[in-house]
DNA sequence: GATGAATGAGTCTTCATTCAT
DNA sequence: CATGAATGAAGACTCATTCAT
């Protein structure tokens, strides 16, 4: 039973690694059910056991790639603190989140043209959304504490005070998803690098002007 | 022969104001060209005459309905400036402009759903993008000055100097970009009433910020 | 053992009944093997120790409810005949058991749907068909002296002689059969209820036609 | 346009043709939708251009081959009167046209699996169904009096008068649709010629029993 | 230039059946 | 004996696109 259930569980996991890698190649309407089942190696029906549709393993996915990049991008951010000989401010500790946030998801494909649209404020939200639901197969779904809950506590343990700590978040989100896609597809209006700077300044001044108490 | 150009031409604005409807409504991958073609009072393959692709349609509609958006933002802030009895700031009207398309945007279906998530650099900026090339059938292709110039013209027109025009555009932009979404949609974080303070006050800062000699 | 086979022949009726009440209410195509095992409370693998086919489960239950039907109606004839202080005809049984069959079959969808237009000579008939071989599973298989044989003792005891016994049955049953389907589903050519004194003369006129010595 | 219109009443006319063998043959259930085409000569697709469904191209031609046979039947029966040198009575008319019935649905697969289930009221009936609806597509939905129309019309000339004609036309054709199955598949109760003399003389009896003027 | 009938590749989805546990 | 996860063949149906008229 137990060996089942793991059984269950890899074959969950291989499709939606092998989802992950067709959407990032060719996109998704231009994926088929039959690649994603071919590719993790089940069959087309074994799909349907346990996504619903190919909008759901898409969804899962989104959700799923969002929540560990901002887990990874804590831990980073941590690592780094802990590491550097200097006192990091909390202003250089939201730029360095979202340095790596920017730095990651511009490397990978699959966030750039999925992710990046989707980090909204529902796939993080404090809120109960369904797809936030608990789901035996899905080993990570019993973690994550909620990035908004990490956020607060942080700034708790750093003794600073944010005027609206759900708008400052939600703005600084939405500024790396609308920058994403251009900078990276595009290039425009300027190559990554050189916007990163502007990028920190604006940054710095956004938290800096939402601190209210220190 | 004047006669028959125009008879094109108002074919192709009614297959676009069809395919408009349709996808606000229905959503694109939901649309058949054959329902765009009905609506629009047109036979299916007459479609092909105006546009390569059901992409095609889509991405013309984006483009144009962008650049109406920021014409219309300028010109209503414009009539503000000359109607108000005070000073109107630079920031000020940064902040009307980016109100007003906030608000376009939340009240039409189409925008939500591809404007905003397409308003990028890519689709205002100077460079030279195949879209933008004059289209003898598309009579707005041909006035158009672009949001950029236009605003480069007005800071000048004030005196002011900021630090990279491009930076700043870009950013406000992609702000609105982010923002709509989860607010008209999810209402999340919060209502769209309650949001609009905060970012009145985070868009002046970021200009204020920007702005290097006055 | 006797307990193992007790259990057996439980789980065979309740799949048995899980399919009339599923097929009288969504059809026999809509209905998936999932749902009858389900809905018996078995297994879907269970299914299939107990029946070969998705047809076969359907065939037995149409022999199955026929012939109980035409069981209960000569039951329920021979109650009416006892109970009754005047004389009863040979014509007025058939009438009698025919009403019967018809009353019965309109009130049951899954008759309606199924038996009605199976209700052939094939499930009646003296011959031996595999289906009606003997099930120790099914307790019902037992019985059943074939209606048939039924009638032919009661013909006998009334001291009655028709000219070709199979010939009158198979008529009668065949015209319930065509009966049923339209008067009970479309009302047409008119309402049950105004077509049964119609029905009742013609069978009687059949009978009797048929009766050459009393 | 006269053209086209006779290309698509052709296309029509060999989708049905093509269903027509394939029922036949292999079933409805078992038989696809590009066998179908396939086998009409067409692409699949054009098969969705003439029929919704495959359940729509199955009860059009029941429809029409129960309507064609009937016609058939009638006119063979009028060829037979008038080449007869001694009267025909009303009753040999009835047992004509059912025996010629008969013979003609036994000799069809098609007819005997599809159309003696279905050879019911609503087909034939006085009443406006949908599917006798007059289509541009279909040569013979134009022509066509009804079955009742012309039997009633045949017995007016004959100066007869039957007690209720709708019961009567009901329980002949019932009669033919459920004797059919049994008696050709199965050859059950009785083989087909044995049973025509009994099934001749009742139809004798209900006709003249029905008969309440002259 | 306009039409719309025809195309057929491609899609999602279902479900009877098997078989390892 | 029972299970139900896995299978994958098979099917209905869609729709962008072409092209003869």
């Amino acid at each position: 039973m137990g060996k089942a259930l793991q059984n269950k569980i890899r074959k969950r996991a291989a499709l939606l690694e092998s989802a992950y890698e067709l959407f990032a190649t060719n996109g998704f309407s231009k994926t088929t059910i039959r690649e994603i089942a071919d590719h993790a190696g089940v069959a087309k029906g074994t799909f349907y056991l346990y996504f619903t549709d190919k909008a759901d393993i898409r969804d899962t996915l989104i959700t799923r790639m969002a929540s560990r990049l901002l887990e990874h991008a804590c831990a980073s951010m941590e690592e780094y603190v802990s590491s550097s000989t200097e006192e990091v401010s909390t202003a250089d500790k939201f730029v360095y989140i979202m340095d790596y946030i920017l730095q990651y998801v511009s490397a990978d494909p699959f966030f750039v043209k999925y992710v990046s649209k989707h980090m909204s404020w529902g796939l993080l939200g404090e809120g109960q959304k369904k797809e936030q639901a608990y789901n035996p197969l899905d080993p990570e779904s019993a973690a994550s504490v909620g990035f908004v809950t990490y956020i607060r506590n942080m700034l708790d343990a750093d003794g600073v005070k944010v005027r609206d700590l759900k708008v400052l978040l939600f703005t600084l989100l939405g500024m790396i998803s609308a920058f994403t896609y251009d900078l990276v597809i595009y290039q425009e209006p300027m190559p990554l690098d050189e916007f990163k700077p502007h990028m920190h300044r604006m940054i710095r001044h956004l938290v800096n002007e939402a601190i209210i108490e220190e």
